[in-house]
RNA sequence: GCCGACGUAGCUCAGUGGUAGAGCAGCUCUCUCGUAAAGAGCAGGUCAGCGGUUCAAAUCCGCUCGUCGGCUCCA
């Protein structure tokens, strides 16, 4: 159908400001073969005022134009996008029963949820429709857009009878559907794809997975299957080697390879018990924080792991979160009554009652109970895994009570301590959240209009006084107060909520908590939740992750291990081994009768930061031959000037001032 | 909890209905060693558990437990 003859010129301008003239009706693609024809082959899509369009759409009007490559990532989704399609196709092909749910681009590749009735796939079965995918993309089909009126999609879904489509349309409006056709496939879809099937030459399918239609567990369960693609093989197989190095720095993987942590199903699933050398990390990771916490002003407590039902009634976390919670221990008391306790989900209602102890003044404000408490939650069995879901957690817990004026400064606080956290540990990506009510709905939370918007200003000027850029969620606070959360990412880029800080207006209200002001009269103080960490084991997971076991030497469990060439030497090196344990370092011998290959070898594995070989040379001279992990053979020092580096490597480690 | 995959020696893994295997680790002996694996021998298993099919089950079927990938939830 032939447009009216619009041939008036329109200004395109390009994302650096520059501006190019064509005819109404020029494409995407035209736009980048102007620019210059590697821009054209390289495009995959167009942004138009802000909105990613098909390459092949004419563009009418001005329009502010950036041509979208793989190095967008828009570009990307659009190229995933379509990959999701081809797979739809291939599956329609090879079963051609199959119904669709929703297939988009994810952050990294695709997926699309589909009803295969009551057939599994296997991971034959996904080679299957892979090699399908590179046979369909081989025909090189373009990708057609098609503006489709509500009742003929209707129509075409009802001769499909697939419900899952049916049910998407019923909540669009006419005149706003289209449909993509590629080949024999067509899909119900906004769009935009690529231009054409061709491109997509190295599919990958990854994974099926059951996904609820619709996220509704009350619905039918779908078969999502995912799976990513890329236009070159270089690419696809710099993604199998990140996936492989993923799991080389898994810390399942490496926590049994080091010796840190096990589980055992006689013990429990979800239960992480910490072997001699995970205890050690432990250990000094948490010294190190209870260090940091007394200079701060933190009193340490120590409370019990269960407290009876009615303090959890009192504290709403039982009956109301019971799904969560190890079932209650309930016995009958000699009278008939029922009494009962409960293993502890949350320290806070224990440490509400070290407040309540005594009196507080307004001078005594604000109180900092900390403890590294050890808390019980009932995980769904199918949520469990490694160290990053548990049942049984210990979380570097603190709680502050303070005065309404007080929670900016304390926040600020406990922000610096997160960070000196952070930094010790090399994290230096993370993002900050400061999660705010929804004023629409104020019905849904506790505590007055006035503190909420005092704490959420004073959350804010905390954040921003210590150059910490946040992020602000609208209507992801808490029903007892407004928080703010760390999110650390790994070196693989998967991020974790570690560290949070949470205002609580709830359980001083419950438990009835005061402290006397300056005339005289009751006041409520407001109960400040924080964890630096968030949970031990999870903390620690991440940080195995993250450091792919090289601990920094700071906190490695094993730091030095002394290696004697020969049992001639097992004397002088156990006498070395000792230097270093007096001077306060974690230090082993290995007098095995192996060679000394084999011991560096083991030494290596165990990524030990510094091995010292020790023969006659180093015992006349009362030398060590200082080798470091990773980094092979050093020089041969003086112990004591050993000593002295490793002093030095510490400080450096923890960016303090040699003292 | 739901969907799917998986479960063989301490670890990593072979083994498609017919006598349970390898490498590493362990133990013993020999070697006494200079920067990522010395040599030989020995020992090690209710093939996750229970039930079923079969002349015969690690192998096929069912249930349970656990692990993994997702979904859902997360005070």
């Amino acid at each position: 159908m032939p447009s009216s003859v619009d041939v008036r010129p329109i200004t395109i301008t390009l994302p650096d400001g520059s501006t190019r003239t064509f005819e109404a009706g020029v494409t995407g693609y035209e736009v980048a073969a102007d620019i210059a024809k590697g821009l054209a082959r390289a495009a995959l899509a167009v942004k138009v005022n802000g909105e990613v369009w098909d390459l092949d759409r004419p563009i009418t009007d001005d329009a502010e134009v950036a041509i979208l490559t793989w190095d967008d990532k828009e570009g990307k989704q659009t190229f995933w996008h379509s990959a999701a399609h081809l797979m739809a196709e291939a599956l329609e092909e090879l079963y051609p029963d199959v119904k669709f749910g929703i297939g988009p681009p994810i952050d990294r590749g695709f997926y699309y949820d589909v009803d295969l009735g009551d057939r599994s796939l296997s991971q034959e079965d996904l080679a299957a429709i892979e090699n399908k995918m590179k046979e369909l993309a081989k025909r090189d089909v373009p990708y057609q857009r098609q503006p489709v009126p509500k009742d003929e999609a209707v129509a075409y879904f009802e001769e499909k009878s697939d419900e899952y489509k049916l049910e998407l349309l019923e909540g669009l409006e006419d005149g706003e559907i289209t449909f993509y056709e590629q080949g024999n496939f067509v899909d119900l879809c906004r769009g935009p794809h690529i231009q054409s099937t061709g491109a997509i030459k190295y599919p990958k399918l990854l994974n099926v997975a059951g996904a609820y239609w619709r996220g509704d567990e009350n619905r039918p369960q779908l078969t999502r299957i995912y799976g990513i693609a890329f236009p070159k093989k270089k690419k696809l197989d710099q993604f199998l080697e990140r996936l492989e190095l993923a799991r080389q720095r898994d810390h399942r993987k490496l926590g049994k390879e080091l010796g840190l942590f096990t589980f055992s199903q006689k013990v429990g699933p979800g239960l992480p018990m910490w072997l001699p050398k995970g205890t050690r990390l432990r250990e000094t990771l948490s010294d190190f924080l209870k260090e940091e916490q007394l200079a701060r002003g933190y009193e340490p407590v120590v409370t019990p792991h269960i407290g009876r039902l009615e303090l959890y009634r009192t504290s709403g976390h039982y009956p109301y979160y019971r799904d969560s919670q190890f079932p209650p221990m309930v016995f009958s008391e000699e009278d008939g009554d029922e009494d009962g306790y409960l293993l502890r989900p949350m320290n806070c209602p224990h440490h509400t009652q070290i407040y309540a102890n005594e009196h507080h003044s307004y001078r005594d404000l604000p109180v900092r109970i900390a403890e590294f408490g050890t808390v019980y939650r009932f995980e769904q069995s199918g949520e469990l895994g490694g160290l990053t879901r548990v049942r049984g957690f210990t979380q570097d817990d603190a709680h502050i009570f303070c005065t309404p004026e007080q929670v900016k400064a304390e926040f600020k606080d406990v922000i610096d301590l997160t960070l000196k956290v952070l930094s010790a540990l090399d994290f230096k990506e993370f993002t900050a959240q400061i999660s705010l009510r929804d004023p629409e709905n104020t019905g849904k939370y506790v505590g007055e209009d006035t503190l909420w918007a005092q704490a959420e200003q004073a959350i804010r000027e905390a954040a921003e006084e210590m150059n910490l850029s946040a992020t602000e969620e609208t209507g992801e606070a808490a029903f007892y107060g407004p928080k703010l959360d760390f999110m650390v990412e790994d070196a693989l880029g998967r991020e974790w909520q570690l560290g949070t800080i949470q205002v609580d207006y709830n359980l001083p209200e419950r438990f009835d908590l005061t402290y006397v002001d300056a005339n005289d009269e009751r006041q409520r103080p407001v109960m400040i939740h924080r964890a630096p960490f968030g949970s031990l084991e999870r903390f620690i997971g991440v940080l195995i992750e993250h450091c792919g076991g090289d601990f920094p030497t700071w906190l490695a469990p094993e730091q030095v291990r002394v290696l004697p060439v020969g049992a001639d030497f097992n004397p002088y090196a156990r006498s070395v081994r000792d230097t270093l344990r007096n001077a306060g370092f974690r230090a082993t011998v290995d007098t095995g009768d192996d060679t000394v290959g084999y011991k560096i070898r083991e030494a290596e594995t165990q990524k030990i930061p510094y091995m010292l070989v020790v023969g006659s040379r180093e015992k006349e001279a009362g030398t060590v031959a200082v080798r470091q992990h990773g980094e092979g053979q050093q020089d041969v020092r003086a112990v004591e000037a050993f000593i002295e580096q490793l002093h030095t490597r510490i400080a450096s480690e923890l960016q303090r001032e040699n003292e």
